[in-house]
DNA sequence: ATACAATATACCATTGACAGTATATACTGA
DNA sequence: TCAGTATATACTGTCAATGGTATATTGTAT
């Protein structure tokens, strides 16, 4: 994988969004659907798109596709996200609230769908 | 600027060579145009699109156009040129061969070219 | 077997980036 | 003023990315 590879991925604020979200723990794609608000077709694109390039891995639970970060995360990805993680740019706060949404839809989650996946909610106390 | 268009931006290689190039310090367009082996009117181009961005600025001194970078450098810039820098992949191993062809470069035109911009050839004994 | 939920893919139209050729501009020196 | 050098812009064709609609796939529950 080329640098000019990662630039173009998290060139798209999408494609950034869900390797932040990523980075924080696995999730199923209709939850990254949820947070950023995006139709099931352009996120499953975007989805296969990275896993494509390698950057995401995922597996299947009952019906639910959970994604997450192949491990090891690329330098430059880990670097970037951690610098604006750190800022307080526009581009930057929607990163981190999308942490905090994260979080919450997982409490949700957990509580209505007792049949979420465990590798997404294991970490609440759902299931 | 937004995080996205920078990143579009380097996700081009030859646009990522040429802020590291400048990051050493100002080149006229005809030295870049050497170093990274493109026609005159592809590197123009280039060099307007980031100028256009607010990246780059130019001054002209006789026929040559001076371009250097536009303080402050955003930090998203730097801290992905310094982590390539240090880093060991091809492109990586390009940009590092680039700061080295630059100042073989310099040397060459300040002896060459009398009439060299200073703010090129200053630092070396030229002019 | 059937119906439904979650997800992926095929297909198509639109848009945007990019490369190349030709031409224009700005400056210098004779 | 004319020629030459350095650089920029206009114009055009091409290709890749993107978004949407429809449809397929995979698994679950009845």
């Amino acid at each position: 994988m080329e640098a000019s590879d990662i630039y173009k991925c998290i060139a798209d604020p999408q494609r950034l969004r869900i390797l932040n979200l990523l980075d924080a723990g696995p999730l199923c794609v209709c939850h990254l659907q949820e947070i950023l608000e995006v139709s099931q077709v352009k996120m499953s694109k975007q989805l296969a798109i990275m896993k494509q390039l390698g950057l995401l891995e995922a597996h299947r639970e009952g019906t639910w596709m959970v994604y997450h970060l192949a491990q090891p995360v690329p330098g430059l990805i880990q670097t970037n996200l951690d610098y604006l993680l750190g800022g307080k740019c526009a581009e930057c706060n929607q990163l981190q609230q999308d942490h905090i949404a994260r979080g919450k839809l997982i409490q949700v989650i957990a509580q209505d769908s007792p049949d979420c996946p465990q590798s997404v909610c294991g970490q609440e106390q759902c299931c």
